[in-house]
Formats: C-alpha cells, sequence, structure tokens
DNA sequence: GGCAACATTGACAGCGTTTTCATGGGGACG
DNA sequence: CGTCCCCATGAAAACGCTGTCAATGTTGCC
C-alpha cells in the first residue's frame, strides 16, 4: 500500500546531502561546486551522498543567494523560421561550453509580445540578454537600461543602440539583391513579401532605391501573414495578375522564393528562362533547391557568436565594454541558377 | 546608515515598493498578485508605486518562497527541425494564455545531452516536463520519477511509459509509407534514412516489415549526420548507385524526400514517372513542393496540445492523474502527386 | 618550542518573496 | 448595545542556497 504523499513530496536538499555525508551545509555546497576547496576525503563523501540521494540543487535558491544565475536570455520573433536556427546555434555553441544556460523566448513579430517578453526575461535576470530586432518599445527600451546587463541587439544596425549593436543593413542588402536583378538588364522586377517585422521593410526600402535609381516601376504585393513556402506561390500568383511584364522577383525571403519557384514549375515556367528568383538569407534549401536559388546570405551564425563571445567578455571582464559597441557583419550576394540575363528567354 | 553595495546597481525589490506605498511588504505582494484580496485604495497605491519605481519582480524569490515556478521544461532533440515547429508552438498556445512559461532545451539527438538537459531542467524545478522521445538514460528516468511532476512522452508509443504518454507508432507509420508504394506496384522500394534518433529506425522496421511481407529486398542508405536536403540528394544518389533498378523510394523525412526531389529534378527523372517518393512528418514544405510530396502526415500539433492540456488539468488538479495515461494519436497516409502506380512510365 | 602563515571547515546572515498565523476593526444580528 | 464573524492588514517564519568571516587544526621556519 503506497501513500503519494502528494502534498508534501519533500526534495532532498543540500541539508539532507550534508547530513549523510556529516559535514556541514557550506562544505557541501563548496565540495560541489568548488571541489578544489575542499579537502579530498570531504569531497568524495559529499559526492557519494549526493549521487546516493540523486540531489539536485535548487538553482532557484543558489540564483537567489549568489545573485548569479548564470543564463543569458534571448528574444527571437520566430522559432519557426529557418533563419533563426543558425542563430540560436551560434549562442548555444559559445554559452553552453561555458555553462551558461541560454532561455529563448518567441516574440511572434509583434513589437507587443516583445516587450512582455523583455519584462518576462528581466524578471528571471539573466545575466545577458541577446534580442533578434531593434525596434524595442519605449517602456522595453528603459526596462533594459535599467537592467545593468549587457543587451546586444542584433539583425540590423541601430541609429541609437542601447547597448551592443551588431548587425547589417537590411536596406543595402535589400538594394543589393534589387541591383542584381537589374544589372543583369531585367527591367520588370517585382518584389514580394511578408512584412512583419521591420527588417522586411528596409529590404523592400532597398528594393525601391534600385528602382528609382533604374528608372522602373515599383511592383509589389505582400501578405500580412508569417511567411511560408505557400504564400510564396500565391504571391507570385497575384504579381503576375497584376503586372504580366514581370521578369524577375526579389522574394523578401528564401521560403518566399522557394514557393515562387515551386509555382513557376507548376505554371511550366522555366527558371531563370521565363522568371529570374532572387531569394534572402540564404538558407539550406537555397543551395539545394533543383535550380539553386539565388540569394543574399546574412551572416546569422556570426553574428549570434559575436554577441556571444561580447557578452562573455563583458561578463568575465566585470562589465567593462569593448570599445567598439556597433559592428557592421556586412552580408553577401550569392547568384545561382535562378536568375539570369533577361533575353536568355528566347 | 546605508552601505552601498560595491558597483552592483540596488535593485527595486518589493520592500521599496511597500514602502512608498506605505504599507507593508504582504500588502505589496498580494496587492500586485491578488489584487482583490486588498481594498481599493492600497491597491491603487501599490500600482502607483510600483510603475513609479519600474519595478520588476523577482521570479526567483518568488518561485523560491512559493514552490511554483509557473513553467514548465521542453525537451526537444532539435530546433532545427522543421518538425518541431507545431510541437512548440501547441505548447505556446495551451500554456501561454494559462500564465506559464515554455522553458525549450535541446538535445541535438544525443541521450547523454538529453539527460543533461533533463537536470538541468529539473533544476528549474518546471512544474511539468515534456519529452520528444522515449528512451530516456536510467539515470534521467529516475530523475523525472523523483521530481514528482507531471512528465509527458510524446512522439511514440512507450512499453514503459514514466508517467504519461502520448504519441503514435512510428514503425507502423514507416510500414504504411513503404506499404503505399508497394501497393502501387513497384517491388524496387529503397529507403534513405538519417537515423538519429529511435524514431527513424522504428520507422526503418516498418519498411522493412513491408519489404518482407512483398517478399522484396532490402535497399537502404543512411548517414549519420542530422537530416538536411542536402542529404537527401546524396542518399539518393549512393541509392540508385547500389541499386539502379530503384522504382520508388521511402525517405525518413520530408526534409529527405524534397533533397530527392530536387537530385531527380536535377538528373531529368521524372517524379513520379520514373521514380516515385514518399516522405515523412507532412512538413508544410510537402503540400507545396512541385510536384507535391507524398507523407505520412504526423499529429504533431494534437500531439502537443493533448499534451499540454493534460499538465494543465493535473496542475489545476492538485496532481490527480487522468485515468487514460497512454494516448495512441495515429497517422495519416497523404497520397499526393509524388507517387504513383508502377508502369505509368512507359 | 614558539609563532606566523596557511589550509579547512563551520556559524551566521542574508537573497526577495510568499505563507502561515495573529490582530484589530467594523458590520450583521439579536 | 453587545456578540460573533469576517475582512483587511501586518509580523515573522520559511524557501534552499551562498558569501563572509571567524575558528580550528597544520605546517614550516627560526
Amino acid at each position: 500500500m503506497k501513500k503519494p504523499p502528494k502534498s508534501r513530496p519533500k526534495r532532498v536538499t543540500l541539508h539532507d546531502v550534508a547530513a549523510r555525508a556529516r559535514v556541514s551545509m557550506v562544505t557541501a555546497s563548496r565540495a560541489l561546486r568548488r571541489p578544489e576547496m575542499v579537502s579530498l576525503d570531504l569531497r568524495d563523501r559529499v559526492n557519494a551522498a549526493a549521487r546516493a540521494l540523486a540531489y539536485v540543487p535548487n538553482q532557484l535558491a543558489s540564483a537567489l543567494a549568489s545573485r548569479r544565475t548564470g543564463r543569458i536570455g534571448v528574444i527571437v520573433p520566430s522559432l519557426t523560421n529557418g533563419v533563426f536556427n543558425d542563430y540560436l546555434r551560434a549562442l548555444h555553441d559559445v554559452f553552453v561550453p561555458a555553462d551558461i544556460q541560454v532561455l529563448v523566448l518567441n516574440s511572434h513579430y509583434m513589437p507587443g509580445r516583445e516587450e512582455k517578453a523583455i519584462l518576462t526575461m528581466l524578471g528571471q535576470f539573466p545575466e545577458a540578454i541577446v534580442l533578434a530586432g531593434i525596434e524595442q518599445t519605449p517602456h522595453a527600451r528603459k526596462a533594459l537600461q535599467q537592467a545593468g546587463i549587457p543587451v546586444v541587439q542584433t539583425m540590423e544596425l541601430a541609429a541609437k543602440p542601447i547597448d551592443i549593436n551588431i548587425g547589417l543593413s537590411q536596406q543595402d542588402a535589400g538594394y543589393a539583391a534589387a541591383r542584381h536583378l537589374f544589372d543583369l538588364g531585367h527591367r520588370h522586377v517585382g518584389q514580394i513579401s511578408a512584412p512583419l517585422d521591420s527588417r522586411s521593410l528596409k529590404r523592400i526600402d532597398g528594393y525601391l532605391q534600385a528602382v528609382r535609381e533604374f528608372g522602373a516601376t515599383p511592383m509589389m504585393v505582400s501578405v500580412d501573414l508569417p511567411s511560408s513556402i505557400a504564400s510564396g506561390g500565391e504571391l507570385l500568383g497575384e504579381l503576375l495578375a497584376r503586372w504580366p511584364s514581370t521578369t524577375a522577383i526579389f522574394c523578401g525571403n528564401d521560403n518566399l522564393a522557394l514557393g515562387a519557384l515551386f509555382e513557376c514549375q507548376r505554371r511550366g515556367f522555366g527558371v531563370p528562362r521565363d522568371l529570374s528568383i532572387v531569394g534572402f538569407n540564404d538558407l539550406e534549401v537555397a543551395a539545394s533547391a533543383c535550380p539553386s536559388l539565388s540569394t543574399i546570405a546574412t551572416p546569422r551564425y556570426e553574428m549570434a557568436r559575436r554577441a556571444g563571445e561580447i557578452i562573455l567578455e563583458i561578463i568575465r571582464g566585470s562589465g567593462r565594454r569593448p570599445k567598439q559597441r556597433q559592428i557592421d557583419l556586412g552580408f553577401r550576394l550569392i547568384a545561382r541558377e535562378s536568375t539570369g540575363e533577361l533575353g536568355n528567354s528566347s
């Protein structure tokens, strides 16, 4: 007859471990965290006791007492988006070996949700915060500044960084993508996007800049949904319906580009024979697709890695900031098979 | 006389708020958490003070004192894999409205890393844990049981669940995928996979079962890397090199299938004319691809949603478990354009 | 042998909240 | 007008751990 003590499933605490090892709590604590401070004999006894009891340290209490939580907070607009895979991986690569936990919260591309996520995060007292994007609400900015921890804004270059800023010019990148198509001789260059974030808008600005420069007509279609492969196809359909003369499109990201590519295949259009396609981000699929997708490669891994390393340096170095508070990591245009010169068609 | 503790910027605590509102800490605490327990007058005063000081409650202290952390832990083998997008979204959909935070840790498809992740998670004292997969190490199992919180294993059906188990038979699903190809008349049915997890292996078992049943020859190629689109192409290449007679393949997941599809396009093979392809999971891309990919749809969203709801019920209902501790959610074969009858070719 | 320097260990006081539990005041009721 | 109860409030005790500093035992050296 077993009686589950559901009201008080008393947990194994450091106290229990200490008692079993017949040492004081302090010693037990040290034996586990700083073995070198404790004699070999006791160290073994404590370890044995801890293992026997399956002791799991209470990080809450530990963090509260030591005022160091050993974690950093990351807020990204989406986990779904392949863009943030490399980004998160880089952060893990840097912090996990340093024994720092990475807490990820999702803002769903909504400034309001981001503010909430930032406040929640701050309530956990992370030792630093990494933000994807630069458009925080004023209240969030204030809270972040007041927290007195390193804050790294990434993905874009900010006019007024909160603290540290590592990114690239989304507008320049958008310009480069569009320009690539104009340089190939295209004059009817369309644009499709799912502009949920400020970065998409900046890329569009870049596109418009190129359009003006070449005296072309802006041809844009967008949808206010999380970008998906399916939307890529639909948006291409709309674009072609409105501007049948289109010979090239710049897609706000690679998923849209992939959807557009599939739509072309469905319609029997040759890519790039009938339509040139350039995407954005250089996700894995861009290189593997057939035809492979021209795109803009953004240094997502590198960006997050640098962010992580700067944070480690600040934390380790007692809070001193590096001299360079803003870093432009640039981007690369990757011309693959999906873009070709105008006129190859005939 | 007050001694400013070093360079540490003093944090605003409940004590400060209470002082400013001229009430006791208890009242301040209640005014913020359970406004209905406090008179309107004080409630306003406390709220005003909190806002003025930009007070952020220390969740660490709160959790320590209340013994409730308001969060649940989730451990998935990969964030990169599209499979877990729906899964995590469902969990968020359930828990965020319930004001419960979702902590996600990544096991990188390695049992050792998963054990570590589980222990780390347990140290945070989540109110429940959701696991993707059923193959935890013995030590992890012990720690989980000892934690006395709801544990939900998902994605597969377990012979001996730790606590709750919601999933589907991966072997049956693999069998169904292979069987679909045999039913279409194919006899040279290959299999490609990146079997980092036990689920892939079970799907292969299902494939082998079908192969035996139809008296065919097993033709399998695999790679020990995280599955990627590129590997899909390469594996298909190897498979065809070894068994040129292949007329259909079952891919361990949709990414591999997509890579295989692209490889066919690159080689000028018609799909399904020259090769039928069936994938697994029904990621978004499967429906959008051209030709669209036949695949096995797994109820990832539903699975995670159910897991979340059961957890909420247990937490709310003071720990009582539902009668049904194991739920089989099944799967669906989705026949699309990428599979066709043998002989359509000639 | 005596003293300083060192290496170990332990007692105590928090860390910032929440939870009892006690207290006083006011309203309902007779 | 006096009880009985209930409501709003506050005091003090956890929650589990770590930092500080003092106390103990050890070693080395003159």
